[in-house]
This record gives C-alpha cells, sequence and structure tokens, in this order.
DNA sequence: AAGTGGTCTAGACCACATT
DNA sequence: ATGTGGTCTAGACCACTTC
C-alpha cells in the first residue's frame, strides 16, 4: 500500500467517523509526519487528497482545518467526482438496455472532430433506452472508433461497456470531459422516456479517453428530469 | 514566480499553440528538469497541473503524452473548472439584477443544516433575478450568515456580491459544492425568465465555502434552459 | 537492459499568520 | 519570535513498458 494513500484514508476515516469535526484543527504536518512515520512532502501529498475531496481546508500560516461542512454533505462527499458507466453508478439497480440501433458507419464531421479521427475511420453506431428497475431513464447515443474498442457485440450492449472494455479488451479508462445542458424533449425522447411532449431533459455530451490518450467515445446521453443529478467540487486555482 | 507555475504555463503554451501536438511524447522528466534547471519533484508538479486539465497524459514505463483532443477541445480547456460569481463569469456580458427580496431572518432548519449553523443564527435572504445584456437569466435565492458576511447593502447585490467579498471584506473564497438538477419552471419562474409555463430550467444548488473552511453561502439558481451549460472533467481514480 | 514515471526521504528556505 | 504550510532540491528505490 502506498503510505500517502494510506495516510489519506486514515485521516479520512477519522473525519467521516467524527474523531475530527468541523473546523478542529489537525496536528501539522511535521507532527503527522512524526506520528506516520513519513516525510513532509508525503504528508503534504496525502493532505492534498483531502484537500480535493472538499474534506479539508489548509491555511498557510495557521494550519489544517476540517471544512465547516453539513452532515449531508459529508455523507455525499465519499461519492462524487468519478468517471464510471452507469452500471457502476447504480450498483444497487438493474440497469438494462434496449438497443434502437447497433451499426458500423463512417464518421461524419461533427463525430470525426470530436473524436479526433479522420473521414474514412469507421465508427460503431450505438444507440440505446437504458433503464433502472424496469423505467426508462435515459436515451444514449455513443460512438466509439473501431479501432479502438474494437470486438463490439450486440449482447454486450444490453450490459457495461464499460465492463467490455476494461474487463475484456484490458484496456484502461482515463478521463472524460462531459458538458452538461438542459431542453426540451423531442416528441420521440418523450415517447421513449414516458415524459409529456416538451418536458425538460438533461442532457449530458461526453467524450472518453484512455490512459493512451485515444477518445474512444463520444456520447450525448438524453436524461428524464427527475432522474438527473450531476455533483461537482469547484475550487479557485 | 513559483517554477512550477512557470513550467506548467509554459508547457500548455506549447501545446496549445501546437508546437507539441495531438498524441506527441513529452520529453522526459528527467530531460525537462534539465531544460528548466528544476528537480524531478517540481517537474512532476508541473506536468500533474496539465493532467488535472485534461491536457496531457502520463503513463508510467512510457512517457507523457499530449492527448488526442480535438481543436474545440483544446480551446474549451483553457476556461473550465473555476469558481466564480456570475459577473465574474461574463467578462465580456452586461451583469445587472433586479432585487426581489434582501432582508434579514432567522435560518430554517434547510439552511442551518446547509450553512452548519444554529438555529439562533441570522442570515440574510438575498432573492435577485440576474440579466445579461439585459435578459432575464436566471433566478437566484441565496442565503448568508450575517456573521460570515457582514455589512452586506442593497447596492451591492446590484453588482457582484464575490467582489464585495474579497475587496472589501477582504475574505478569500475556496471551494464550492455544486449539485445540478433539472426539472420544469414554476409560474413565478416562468414569467421572471420569460419562459412558458413548464418549460425546462436548470437549477444548481450551491454551497460556497471561505478559505477559513467557513459556509459562507447557500444558493439556489434557477436558470433558463437555453442559457445553461455547465462543463467538467472527471478522471478515474 | 534501459528508460520511464511513481513514491519517498531529509533537509533547505520562503511566505504567511499568530502571539 | 514561533509555528505553520508552500516550494524546491538531489538523490534513492520501485513498478512498469519497451526493446
Amino acid at each position: 500500500m502506498k503510505k500517502y494513500i494510506h495516510i489519506s484514508g486514515d485521516l479520512r476515516n477519522k473525519i467521516l467517523a467524527g474523531e475530527y469535526k468541523s473546523n478542529d484543527k489537525l496536528p501539522s504536518e511535521k507532527d503527522l509526519g512524526a506520528h506516520y512515520e513519513a516525510s513532509k512532502m508525503t504528508i503534504k501529498q496525502a493532505l492534498d487528497i483531502l484537500v480535493s475531496e472538499g474534506l479539508i481546508i489548509k491555511r498557510r500560516g495557521s494550519g489544517t482545518f476540517v471544512k465547516d461542512l453539513s452532515k449531508k454533505e459529508i455523507d455525499r462527499i465519499a461519492i462524487i467526482n468519478q468517471f464510471r458507466g452507469k452500471t457502476a453508478e447504480n450498483p444497487d439497480k438493474q440497469v438494462t438496455s434496449k438497443v434502437l440501433d447497433f451499426s458500423v458507419v463512417k464518421a461524419d464531421p461533427f463525430i470525426q472532430n470530436k473524436l479526433n479521427i479522420s473521414e474514412d475511420d469507421f465508427v460503431y453506431h450505438i444507440y440505446r433506452v437504458r433503464y433502472l428497475n424496469g423505467s426508462p431513464t435515459v436515451i444514449e447515443e455513443t460512438h466509439m472508433p473501431i479501432d479502438v474498442i474494437p470486438g463490439l457485440k450486440k449482447e454486450t450492449l444490453q450490459a457495461s461497456i464499460y465492463e467490455y472494455i476494461e474487463e475484456e479488451l484490458h484496456l484502461k479508462i482515463q478521463s472524460g470531459h462531459r458538458t452538461i445542458t438542459v431542453r426540451k424533449a423531442t416528441d420521440f425522447e418523450a415517447e421513449e422516456l414516458a415524459l409529456e411532449k416538451g418536458d425538460p431533459v438533461g442532457v449530458a455530451e461526453q467524450i472518453g479517453y484512455l490512459v493512451t490518450g485515444a477518445a474512444f467515445e463520444h456520447s450525448v446521453s438524453v436524461h428524464r428530469y427527475d432522474k438527473f443529478v450531476t455533483e461537482m467540487i469547484l475550487t479557485r486555482n
């Protein structure tokens, strides 16, 4: 186990368990270094993880403090800021899919640009309605370059593509760039998502990248307005 | 100037200028260290900034590579992931406000919990419609503890509260925790935002924190659906 | 085997806040 | 003046990829 992971995990537990409370001052980096038998840089690395999670605040000159979080915020914080597929995001729910289209096409200019591929490259076109516990939740339209993600089968679409990519192809997913907008449902979307015409939908457009740096997916997902939540932590420089 | 800021800035410029192109390999950390006369840890710190911005990817054993970004993605990347007020987010537009309510009230239990204050604490209640270039864009309802942000005047609300906090009170804003949802506009919201009844709105609920760790605002902002965009970069682990 | 990034150290000096 | 976190160094060893 990496030392800084161990230290940040240990401190996170103590905060979540209430051993350090809101606004409490943590021991200094020097003291923590003595306690964990680690150098200052390692302690700093551990604390910076908790800063990025929004749990603590460091103030040069005064010390490190537990943020003034409400209980709900603390519960929330363990979960967010992860990049996962729908299946992994909802471990407690049954995720199923209706496949509207699954084909191989030439990428149009829009997709070419998003995936940074040339006009001769082929992509999968995957168009699915996805259900959580049987109720329609989101319509996803995904394009993936066949060169990057080969061998997709229709039965894979019923389950988790991300799992296929990581477990079967042994590729590693690194990051995603996501843009969220809001609009009215089209007639088709309303029908598939069991909404009224013109009801709100949340739209997430996303480009996914592998650790190799290659863009492996462009997807647009249209969510029922009552089942769309997204959370983030913003920091100031 | 901090050395790692200088190095990451220099490399960012080279990437954005196309000096390093998509999928290009950057010099090794050792070589960069020689070039910039910096130690390995400092180079690492500089590169990690670019990783968090989504510009590059590091692969142990092989090297550091420019991500396979489309041109648009590259342009986008300079902007996002900052925590700022509406005024600062729209430097090119004129931001004005209509103040619907400005009062001091006792915090109700919901707000108490969000701001982590007690039932005896007073908060400002600020309720504004905000206009970009004269057209209604968002309705914001904000609560701020008067103990944390004293001396708010009605004329401040016409402009930028964030500016008041930083310039006048000399407090430093550190971070925000934001949750985004989608729903139908209420009749009141539709009227103020010049929408039809039941049209979509994007809702951002946010808690803001100072560098002291104190929660200084809870706000719910209801956005016209055609003027609501939010962008983020997600990473795995 | 050679080269890469990841982790870690022991210490230095600096910028800032508090006393 | 003291204590804090921020930056930086010069090196060590490790895990991983590529040849």
